[in-house]
DNA sequence: AAGACGGGGAG
DNA sequence: CTCCCAGTCTT
C-alpha cells in the first residue's frame, strides 16, 4: 500500500510545537526539563502506558496517583499480592492489563534486577507490552528511535496521507513512513505526535490552521480531513440476557463471589448471575427468599451489550459457601468491575 | 486475520 | 444513540 503523500513528517516542526504546547501529565517530563537532563522513570511511564491502553487520560489520572502512592516502585508493585493489584483496578477495565501488570513487575524484578529492560525489543517480551508500548518506553526513557504508533497517531497518519484503505490493511506502510522522520529526541517527538492527535488532530474536528504539520498534510489539502481514517465495516453488537442475584443476611452483608480466572472480568468480583444468553429464561434462584425484582441493569461491553434484571432477597447464608458475605461498608474495597457495581446500587446498596 | 476483552466521555 | 480512546493476547 504506497503513501500518496510525498512529503516527510517535518519532526523539526512538530517538537517546536511540542515545546510549546505539551500537555502536563503526572507521568510526563515536560520538555523543558528533558531538555536539561531529567529522565523520565520508566516504572512511571510503563504504569502510565499501561494504564492507557484503550483507556482516555482523564479516566487514568487518579489510578495512576493511586498506584503510584500505594507502590512507589516497582519493587513495591511486585511485592504486593495481584487481588490488591485487582482491588484497586476495578473500574478501569480490561483486567487482563492488571493481571499482566503485575506479573510484569515480578518479571523485571526476578529477572531483570528491578530494572526495565532499555530497548524495546527487551521490553516486548515482557507480558503486557506489545508493539505499542514496548515503543512507547522505549523512546520516553531512552531516545531510542523507534516508531510510536498508537490510535492517536493512526488518525494523524491516515490523514497526513491520505489513507484510503482502513490503517490496519496498511499498518506497516504507517509505521515505516513514521519510522523515518523519528528524530533525536525521540521520545518528545512520540509524545508530540500523541498530543497532536489529542489535542489538535482530533477524531471529530481537526484544527488544521494550528497544526504544524498543515502545510504537508494530504487531507487538509483536500478540505475534508475527518473523512479520515477511512472506517472498517462494522459488525452489529449481539444482545445477551440473564440475571443477577443480589443476597443479603440477617445481619444485612451482601453474597459476593469471585469469577473464574479466564474470560470476561477474570478473577474479579460479582455477584451470582444466572447464565447469560440470547433468550431471558425464568430466574433460578440460588437460595430460598422473598425475591423482589429491581430495575434491568443495562451493559454495554466491546463485543456484546448486556441485559440484567436484578433480584434482591433476605436469604439464610445455608448451603452458600463458594464466596463470602461482605459488610455494606466494605463494598467500596471490593474489586468490583462497573458493572456489578450497578447491579448493587439498583439493588439498593450503593 | 479475526475476535475477546471494559468503561466512560464527547457530540 | 454512536464513536473511540497512549492495545494486547489468543485462536
Amino acid at each position: 500500500m504506497p503513501l500518496a503523500n510525498p512529503h516527510p513528517i517535518d519532526s523539526t516542526s512538530v517538537l517546536a510545537w511540542y515545546d510549546s504546547h505539551a500537555r502536563e501529565l503526572p507521568w510526563r517530563v515536560a520538555p523543558s526539563d528533558r531538555r536539561q537532563g531529567v529522565r523520565p522513570d520508566p516504572y512511571r511511564v510503563w504504569l502510565s502506558e499501561v494504564m492507557l491502553q484503550q483507556t482516555t487520560v482523564a479516566a487514568v489520572k487518579a489510578y495512576f496517583v493511586r498506584f503510584t502512592t500505594l507502590w512507589p516502585t516497582v519493587l513495591d508493585l511486585a511485592a504486593t499480592p495481584l487481588e490488591s493489584v485487582l482491588r484497586e483496578w476495578a473500574g478501569l477495565g480490561y483486567y487482563a492489563r492488571a493481571r499482566n501488570l503485575h506479573a510484569c513487575a515480578k518479571a523485571v524484578v526476578a529477572e531483570h534486577g528491578g530494572a526495565f529492560p532499555d530497548s524495546a525489543a527487551g521490553l516486548q517480551s515482557l507480558p503486557g507490552i506489545g508493539p505499542y508500548t514496548s515503543a512507547a518506553i522505549a523512546a520516553i526513557c531512552f531516545d531510542e528511535r523507534v516508531a510510536v504508533l498508537d490510535g492517536n497517531l493512526d488518525r494523524v497518519l491516515a490523514r497526513y496521507y491520505a489513507l484510503e484503505v482502513p490503517v490496519r490493511d496498511a499498518k506497516e506502510a504507517l509505521r515505516g513512513a513514521l519510522q523515518l522522520a523519528v528524530p533525536e529526541r525521540a521520545g518528545d517527538f512520540a509524545q508530540a505526535m500523541m498530543d497532536l492527535g489529542a489535542t489538535i488532530c482530533a477524531p471529530r474536528a481537526a484544527m488544521c490552521l494550528v497544526c504544524p504539520l498543515h502545510n504537508d498534510c494530504e487531507a487538509r489539502r483536500q478540505g475534508e480531513p475527518t473523512r479520515y481514517p477511512i472506517k472498517p465495516v462494522k459488525t452489529e453488537r449481539p444482545v445477551r440476557k440473564g440475571h443477577a442475584f443480589v443476597m443479603r443476611d440477617a445481619a444485612g452483608d451482601v453474597y459476593l463471589q469471585s469469577r473464574p480466572p479466564k474470560g470476561l472480568l477474570a478473577g474479579m468480583t460479582e455477584v451470582p448471575t444466572s447464565d447469560w444468553s440470547d433468550d431471558l429464561g425464568e430466574p433460578n434462584f440460588p437460595a430460598e427468599g422473598d425475591w423482589r425484582r429491581h430495575e434491568q441493569v443495562v451493559h454495554v461491553f466491546t463485543h456484546f451489550r448486556l441485559e440484567l434484571e436484578v433480584w434482591s432477597a433476605q436469604v439464610a447464608p445455608d448451603g452458600l459457601d463458594a464466596g463470602w458475605w461482605a459488610p455494606t461498608k466494605a463494598l467500596k474495597g471490593e474489586a468490583l468491575p462497573t458493572l456489578f457495581r450497578k447491579v448493587l446500587a439498583e439493588a439498593g446498596f450503593s
